[in-house]
DNA sequence: ATTGACCTTGACCTTAGGTCAGGGTGCACG
DNA sequence: CGTGCACCCTGACCTAAGGTCAAGGTCAAT
């Protein structure tokens, strides 16, 4: 008398694999059913009921080790963990549905990787006429600051748009931007360097870097990897930047080694 | 000249783990960057938009093998690519939604198990005063209804509802159940028998077997666990359903065998 | 100079199943 | 009657997306 049903069909009704069911069996999830005659496992409403209950429970998130504990915990434990589950569905729900918002910043990659503010500042740059080449470093640069010196980013910033607004400052960066193709010992670069030294003294919105950022040698160093970033390009860029930093020094701005 | 992010800043910076960066890099999903004198890996602004995009599509659910071929692919196809995880995200946020709600079922068995309807009967039962032994019998009864034959399930509960308003089927329901107790020969068993076929033939719900059904030796064989169910109950069970169903056939109606 | 925090590779573990191989069962059809 | 087909059995291995452990090199500070 083949009573129950077969495997096959318990799991079409509970809405899983066979397979799925025998791994909840070896996993001691839900117990193995009688077999008839043939071996075959006969599952029972008892043995349904358990494997919708696994499969639920599973199906929300439980991990399959911990299912089975909890379908023969008291009442009250149970009751308890339902809510768990179902507060932690809820923050998975939220958390998708900001995963699918933050998407579409996939399409630019500016945008995955700097806020708006520094988008607006980099195509403010293009506009400006800068070459998209000098845009690509300086995008290099923010994505750096951004990951190394969050303390100041937003003062970064700042500073920056502070200085767009300036026609020398503009015409300066345009300079020493044309400074990589001279040759390192050229003078033109003593000269710009000190140009450079006067422009960001006058403005001195360097200032804004927040006192104690200054005493942490590790601050320093990620500081010292930003700001030397662009001395990829060339020799006579490096020049040019340990220049400005002496003549800054010079002028009792306290700038970090290395 | 460090320059450049270490594994572990980069990690930070995208907000994955340093193992899952470099599972990334074996896996050709994000190509290693430079190395620095002591073999360290270095990495530049390129590295971390790389990292944050795949990470954008990984943690978007898009399997780790396809977020480097959509990575490389031409803006349409990955515009295309991007709107397809749009829409996987959207349907995963349903799932779960729908999954958080049916949560609550999990409380009591049945609502698992069985639909609103089916559960109002079972109570019904409880009612009527049947012992809680028989409600145990007839919600397994449903619930393998319900898994084997779900074309009909619906008019079987029709068939339920209707004859639970019907005070001679209960009367003769409840005399049934005390048959378990009876020998297999005893003689009430024949008249029980020939009062309930009778019953069922008055009331003709029967009838609501969909045509067509009753061709098919598929469908009359789980037909037939379903209503030999009871038979485990004892002999004396067994008896009773054969003489029933030979009573219905004798008056014509159409059962299948086994 | 040694501690502690970081980096390197490689080998194995995990979760929730899926796949494959090798063989048995039950039923219908020619 | 045997042949095909769909279903069932076990057991061994595979998968994704990492995690853990081991054994060792680096770096900065105390």
């Amino acid at each position: 008398m083949a009573n129950g049903l077969t495997i096959g069909q318990a799991a079409a009704f509970v809405g899983v694999t066979i397979k799925t069911v025998r791994h909840y069996h070896r996993l001691g999830l839900v117990a193995e059913p009688e077999r008839d005659g043939s071996g075959y496992r006969r599952y029972g409403s008892a043995d349904l009921l358990r494997l919708i209950q696994a499969r639920t429970l599973a199906g929300a998130g439980v991990p399959l080790a911990e299912v089975g504990d909890l379908l023969d915990a008291d009442p009250e434990r149970f009751a308890a963990a339902l809510d768990d589950v179902h507060r932690r569905l809820t923050e998975q729900i939220e958390d998708l549905t900001a995963r699918r918002d933050t998407l579409h910043r996939l399409d630019h990659g500016d945008r995955a990787l700097l806020p708006d503010r520094a988008c607006a500042i980099l195509e403010r740059l293009t506009d400006l006429g800068f070459c998209p080449d000098y845009v690509a470093v300086q995008r290099e640069g923010l994505v750096l600051a951004r990951a190394l010196i969050p303390e100041i980013f937003e003062s970064f910033l700042n500073h920056l748009e502070h200085s767009l607004a300036d026609p020398e400052f503009i015409e300066l960066t345009k300079r020493s931007w044309d400074a990589r193709s001279w040759d390192p010992d050229d003078p033109r670069i003593v000269e710009l360097a000190s140009a450079v030294a006067a422009n960001l003294l006058a403005n001195r919105a360097l200032q804004t870097m927040p006192t104690g950022f200054r005493n942490q040698s590790d601050a320093a160093a990620r500081y010292g990897v930003v700001n030397h970033h662009r001395e990829d390009q060339g020799p006579s860029i490096a020049r040019l930047n340990a220049l400005v930093e002496e003549n800054l020094r010079a002028a009792g701005v306290h700038i970090p080694h290395q």
